[in-house]
DNA sequence: CTCCGGTAAA
DNA sequence: TTTACCGGAG
């Protein structure tokens, strides 16, 4: 329905590595980095091919990122600009896994400063698994009101439950476990994973899809590249600092790359960034 | 009024 | 790939 004048970057995923000279990474790696690939996918199942002319679409979003230079680029400023400028907030005093869940479901559809108090509130409330799964799920809600969304407290009562019944009390940290609950999708599973467990695990939300995609991108609907993407946001996490890379970019787009009116002009990134300088005033084209 | 947003389901 | 779910902000 929405077609518009967007163009459609599925036609072609690779044409955008020619109009850079530097030249993005041209080796092709088929083995699956990606930790978040579907349970049961494997190296031995063939996909039938039996159109090898058509089978150019399927993207291979590998062949696809920065080359190393650039990427080393984008993380030491943003690690810098993070340690400078990186917000303290509640959940970033803990390693908690209960109490970065609750952060986490509540930050899903809801804003910073309205989650802060409720997310005190909350825990007071249900200070651990087992707090929250003895509650009545009427309850639940009450206290989640007025985040909105309210089947997030309810998702959230029955990880509770099944963390108490399945794991003693503990969420576990394997990314197919955690997706396997309901409320855990791909984004929560990975903020778990970093943020709890300090582990590289990537994380996609819309401030991050908003950042890659005019850092490294610049064209298409970022919303239609999310595999792509995906596989960005992994391969930039420099090693053992997942957590202060995926919270140092949720705030970089908060607070700089903002979805209207960018802050273009002390923005960290102007000089490796292919939408820099963003105009908002005039349509991109 | 319109826009925004992770997850699950269609 | 599109949409319902809820509230708040602009």
């Amino acid at each position: 329905m929405g077609e518009g004048a967007l163009v459609n970057e599925k036609a072609d995923p690779g044409s955008w590595t020619n109009h850079r000279e530097d030249g993005f990474v041209r080796s092709f790696d088929f083995a699956p980095r990606d930790s978040y690939n579907a349970a049961g996918q494997g190296p031995i199942d063939m996909p039938r091919q039996s159109r090898p002319a058509r089978a150019r679409r399927k993207k291979n979003v590998d062949a696809q990122l920065p080359p190393p230079s650039l990427k080393r680029a984008f993380q030491r400023r943003l690690l810098a600009w993070y340690r400078e400028h990186g917000r303290d907030l509640p959940w970033r005093k803990t390693s908690d896994p209960y109490h970065i869940l609750v952060s986490e479901v509540m930050l899903q559809q809801t804003q910073v400063d309205r989650v802060i108090p409720k997310y005190h509130e909350f825990l007071e409330r249900y200070p651990s698994f087992a707090e929250l799964a003895d509650a009545p799920v009427s309850d639940v809600k009450k206290t989640w009101y007025p985040l909105g969304y309210n089947i997030r407290p309810e998702r959230l009562h029955s990880i509770a439950r099944e963390t108490v019944a399945r794991y003693g009390g503990s969420l576990p940290n394997d990314a197919d476990e955690l997706l396997s609950f309901k409320g855990i999708g791909r984004y929560t599973a990975g903020a778990i994973r970093s943020f709890a467990f300090n582990e590289d695990a990537p994380i996609l939300d819309t401030n991050v899809i908003r950042v890659l995609h005019r850092v490294f991108i610049a064209e298409g609907d970022p919303k239609a590249q999310k595999s792509r993407l995906w596989a960005l946001s992994e391969s930039l996490i420099p090693r053992g600092k997942g957590y202060d890379f995926n919270q140092g970019i949720m705030d970089f787009g908060a607070m700089v790359c903002t979805a209207r009116d960018p802050y273009c002009l002390l923005c960290p990134m102007k000089s490796i960034c292919k939408t820099y300088p963003f105009d908002a005033g005039t349509n991109g084209s």
